[in-house]
DNA sequence: AACATTTTTTAGACTTGTCTAAAAAATGTT
DNA sequence: AACATTTTTTAGACAAGTCTAAAAAATGTT
């Protein structure tokens, strides 16, 4: 059995090799664990043992094939209690990641398929992150943002890259939440902040820093 | 904060002292965590300091007012989460304790309400236990158990005394369940192993040590 | 190629919770 | 009351995970 701890580095490592196919840094998962690289150092040394990652001295990490299923499993349980406190005890999409944080570390493959079950087998958690499935297939959607939308094209909300609260607290309170529709109304050069039709209702400004950060489906 | 430990320490005095208002001694807490005297020693001096528990050395132990709360609640989101497990996960009542030990750790008090409410205000949890309120008031049942109804006396199952996943799934199987009527068909003087009618359907006979173990409510 | 800066690793220390072995106190027995 | 047994505490050690400070390796700059 693996440790809370060690179960977090995994998943850390798994969120920064996403995209690129390059090794992660020492320092890279310092900073994302908020600790210090001669700990990560040490863990990693720890992992490598296990056969979790693959270690370079001075090079980088990579995770192993089991390594990564772990790390897959634990996005997975997190993801669906995600689902769960949003939909079933209604706590808002700012407020699930930190109860999800620990929930997910409540290892049983029996707990997480009932759970995925009771919750109807959702795609998506709140933010609009893909839900990887029993045998770990993750169906990212493609990273179009608002920013990437251009004069009077149309599209629809269905995810965020900044996960902050403060971000998810704004974008709530301007009705920007997932499944809402929006066209480009709007886009000034100076500082490419837009200004958007939300649900043909009513008008909002964002700046470049938060369009960029709203992934939508361009709708034809 | 306290961490994981410190909270199974705090509950386990909580459940060594119901009933008894003695102290509680350092063997008995080794033997309910399955850890050594020394280490309990280590602990208590700690749980002392946060001044959660009362210690006079080698007199024993006690919980003070806020060692108590913490128990309590620990207990009621215990009993929650089985609730959860058993009713919407549809796990049995052997299977839900293992995973409410880890569920019952994930503090907040503003998650236990939502899940009582989401739950619909349960009473009892899936072994018949009752669940503290808010305040932390717990109706205990009377432990009137099986073993003293007296021949032709009815009675319904509505609470164990052994939680035991042996005992559980042996209950189980002979659909003595929680709800289920009985009565004492015929008790046998030799051993005190009784017969009992269930559900006024079919009989089945248990020993005294099955008897003693299962809390009815007794039926005029 | 030589020097400067950044990144990573090592060395050694600290905290939490555990253990074994031994000492101290309490309890039981004659 | 004296001795034996049991219970509790203390002393000292260990594993996990963290930290700071310093050394080693890699990378960047002239
Ligand atoms: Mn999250
Ligand atoms: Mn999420
Ligand atoms: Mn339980
Ligand atoms: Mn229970």
């Amino acid at each position: 059995m693996n440790s809370f701890t060690e179960e977090n580095y995994l998943k850390a490592i798994f969120k920064l090799s996403l995209g690129s196919n390059k090794d992660v840094s020492t320092n890279a998962i310092a900073e994302q664990l908020d600790t210090r690289a001669s700990s990560v150092t040490d863990m990693i040394k720890k992992l490598s043992d296990k056969k979790l990652v693959k270690h370079v001295k001075y090079k980088g990490v990579s995770l192993t094939g089991s390594g990564k299923k772990i790390a897959v499993s634990i996005v997975r349980s997190h993801r669906l209690w995600e689902v769960f406190l949003a939909e079933k005890l209604h706590f808002k999409w700012d407020e699930v990641h930190e109860f999800a944080e620990e929930l997910e570390h409540i290892k049983s493959d029996e707990l997480t398929e009932r759970l995925d079950a009771f919750l109807g087998f959702p795609k998506h958690d709140p933010h609009g992150d893909p839900i990887p499935d029993k045998e770990g297939n993750i169906n990212r959607h493609k990273d179009i943002t608002v920013a990437n939308l251009k004069l009077n094209e149309k599209g629809v909300i269905v995810g965020v890259k900044d996960h902050s609260k403060s971000y998810l607290k704004y974008l709530e309170r301007l009705d920007l939440i997932l499944g809402t529709e929006i066209e480009v109304k709007d886009v000034v050069d100076f500082d490419l902040s837009i200004t958007l039709s939300v649900n043909e209702t009513f008008s909002v400004s964002i700046s470049n820093q938060a369009s960029k950060n709203l992934i939508v489906k361009k709708l034809k």
